[in-house]
DNA sequence: GACGCAATTGAGAACGATTCTCAACGAGCA
DNA sequence: TGCTCGTTGAGAATCGTTCTCAATTGCGTC
């Protein structure tokens, strides 16, 4: 059962997920609006459904979240609304050692790399100015233009590890 | 038509090549006999393949190479070496973001990270200390232990782009 | 050198993630 | 309201990879 301050918490995290998923339509609208593409009930079920979840979705989970609100949404669609936000930017995919594909919401947010427990798959994520900048000298070095980077780093989490110990 | 120095050079490289081989079937031979496996006139094949070959093979052009020599040889032969070589440490398997697994000889080498040209392809290594120690203490803040990492610059080397600029 | 058995092989089936195909549907403009 | 063209769902197709299975082959043993 949920203490006060839990669903004071969760209050908070729900309202700002409905201004992230209001804010994200927003600018999907404009974008399939300026190439002529249509808004449909689908989309912006699918939408909803992904701005309104948190962490790194693979498209089973997500269409596990669309079904319980209808049914008969089909993968293939989920897939193609998943592309169209890739294209315009509002989510990113992330390729991590599990096989599939996965997505974060993208929205204003800065570049970030990520930490991830081979043991209980937590994702944590970071920022690293440093290393970034390291980063373009050795690609300066070898007369490279970085256009975009991965920074993975496998390995166990604090919990994970205490287990591990025992 | 090659020049002097060019057939030196390749002379050189090919007796490193020689060396590298011959090392690396020494050492699978050993890793084999150890787990009561066999030796195989196909594995063989298919490591000289690989280690007189350079740089970041995928299955398709090993498979390639090593079909020249025995065109019987199967996919699934190739496929199941590769993995061999790979628990052996003789070889590391990388997934760059083209969607098949590539494999690099990792034969008494060093970690390293890899530049990629996403226009011609051409893969750089590369290392640095300082990039790793900066990772490390990201995942100390996080209370990460990490065993291993992923890191991959994308983007356009020289070549590529002096050609782009035109 | 022959024997026996477990490991290996090649071919094709199976697999999981993703994309394509196509007929039916539906958004948005006239 | 009707038309046009993008979109949808379902299933087929694709791609990389692994599995299955009958036939083959190392290799330790006699």
């Amino acid at each position: 059962m949920p203490t006060a301050s839990n669903s004071g918490a969760r209050a908070a995290r729900t309202q700002q997920h409905a201004a992230r998923t209001e804010a994200a339509r927003e600018r999907l609208k404009a974008w399939i609006a300026e190439r002529g593409l249509k808004q449909t009930r689908q989309r912006d079920l699918i939408v909803d459904s992904f701005f309104s979840a948190s962490g790194h979705l693979s498209i089973d989970e997500l269409l596990a979240r669309v079904s319980l609100r209808d049914r008969n949404i089909g993968a293939a669609t989920v897939y193609r609304t998943m592309k169209i936000l890739t294209e315009s930017g509002l989510a990113s995919a992330r390729h991590f050692d599990d096989g599939q594909t996965r997505y974060e919401a993208a929205l204003d947010r800065d570049h970030h790399d990520h930490l991830i427990c081979t043991k209980c798959q937590t994702i944590i994520e970071f920022e690293n100015e440093r290393i970034e900048e390291l980063q373009d000298e050795v690609a300066l070095e070898h007369g490279f233009t970085v256009t975009r980077h991965k920074l993975e780093l496998y390995g166990l989490c604090g919990k994970c590890r205490a287990k591990s110990d025992r």
